[in-house]
DNA sequence: TTTTAAGTTTGTCGAAGCGCAAATCCAAAT
DNA sequence: ATTTGGATTTGCGCTTCGACAAACTTAAAA
């Protein structure tokens, strides 16, 4: 095993607060790894062995349906938590994680879960605040998929998207990693062609500048008007 | 203020574990009140100042969108914790919560969250438990709105309440509390026009009987095939 | 009992967006 | 440089379901 220094963890949100030599006991019982892109760090259904936090890159949280149908619940970006089923009553993992970019990722044994969280309660703390915007985010989805439509529902995933962890170039904010229309599609239910016509529409009208797997905000205030549903010709 | 007894949450989940005598202190800092039908408990964006337990009664958790539609996020069941913005790290609550029978609601002083999660790990472990399942919950809905037609999702709504709340009569299991057809829709991100024609489709082919504000399943096995997206003619 | 308001049913119309299909484009691998 | 497979674009028909409208039913209020 690699060694970790402290300072790998000593800024990440859900390890603030916790003194230097903790840091290193904590790390002392975790494992790193790389992951390169498109490789799966769990599955669905899988037992929750471990829990995760992503050093560096980007995650994608993926459900799949008995049918087979994908429906991508998140993503991670680094710095967070994920695959922490025990923080949710869980004994398996209830979604596929897969590596959206080159990733490092830091893995704890789940049996640790407990201990940690008793140990260390602003670990606990922040960590269950997570889940708590977590559940927020969840349910702000349901209402957009309850109320906006199509065009909405992909203008406001592209901007989140942009928001979160878009870099800032000559064009506009890029989302800084490789995202097709298909993942576009599964992050707001509806189908890769509605997305590509959506796309190209906004890429004419200039809000967007767009390649495969890439996608470039240039104008966010007008994509945020669509979000917004003015629904104008 | 009218005296609490111990038994009252003596075996309801999130209590469970803790010694008589710390329930005792739990409910002297409680204040029990009812509500009747229809009346508001709290309101989404008000300052978070109480945490509360269901004792009695069906409460609606109900998200509002800046254009003034309705989303249901979820009904309480007695024994459930709702209102626990603490937990979710906020200080506002995200929802309007509404009697939908008439209630008896136990409440907690919010400043006293963290004394209790701090003092009683029991119930601390229980209640993140349960943001949790409603996290999975959620998801579970995100995945049915994307890629479930309005049928299914409404048939899986009936189904899910005559399971969790329904109460077995001669003509089958009764969703014991007042639900209309706009209830439903709202749960669902569909029309009452919609779900209307659908119940009624639904009662001539004898899989349901339903009156005004009146749900009773009586072929649960056949509604779940539509749940599961048979698409029969 | 009569009135009133909320809830429900049902019809018609039209649009949003999906399924299917085919052409094209691009990037990586050989 | 060529090949190959994934990603994207675009067209077309069709289904699902929402919007609008109007009648009707039921329960509670007056």
């Amino acid at each position: 095993m690699s060694l970790l220094d402290a300072s790998l963890i000593a800024d990440v949100p859900p390890f603030r607060g916790i003194e230097r030599e903790n840091l290193v006991a904590l790390l002392s019982n975790a494992r790193s790894e790389r992951y390169e892109i498109g490789r799966t760090i769990f599955s669905q259904g899988e037992a929750a062995h471990s829990f995760f936090l992503l050093l560096d890159g980007h995650i994608r949280v993926v459900k799949v349906t008995p049918d087979g149908e994908q429906v991508i619940a998140r993503y991670i970006s680094s710095g967070e938590l994920f695959g922490i089923a025990q923080a949710l009553g869980l004994d398996c993992y209830p979604a596929n994680a897969v590596a959206a970019v080159d990733c490092v990722v830091l893995s704890w044994p789940g049996s640790l879960w407990t201990t940690i969280t008793e140990k260390y309660p602003t670990f606990a703390t922040n960590t269950y605040r997570t889940v708590g915007a977590r559940l927020q985010d969840a349910q702000d989805r349901i209402v957009e998929m309850a109320t906006e439509r199509v065009e909405q529902r992909v203008a406001n995933a592209v901007l989140k998207l942009a928001n979160q962890t878009g870099r800032k170039t000559d064009d506009g904010i890029l989302i800084d990693f490789p995202i097709s229309r298909q993942d576009i599609s599964e992050m707001t239910g509806t189908t890769l062609h509605t997305v590509s016509r959506l796309l190209s529409t906004w890429e004419n009208e200039g809000l967007v500048k767009s390649q495969r797997k890439k996608i470039t905000v240039t104008e966010g205030h007008k994509l945020a008007v669509i979000a917004a549903g003015k629904s104008d010709s």
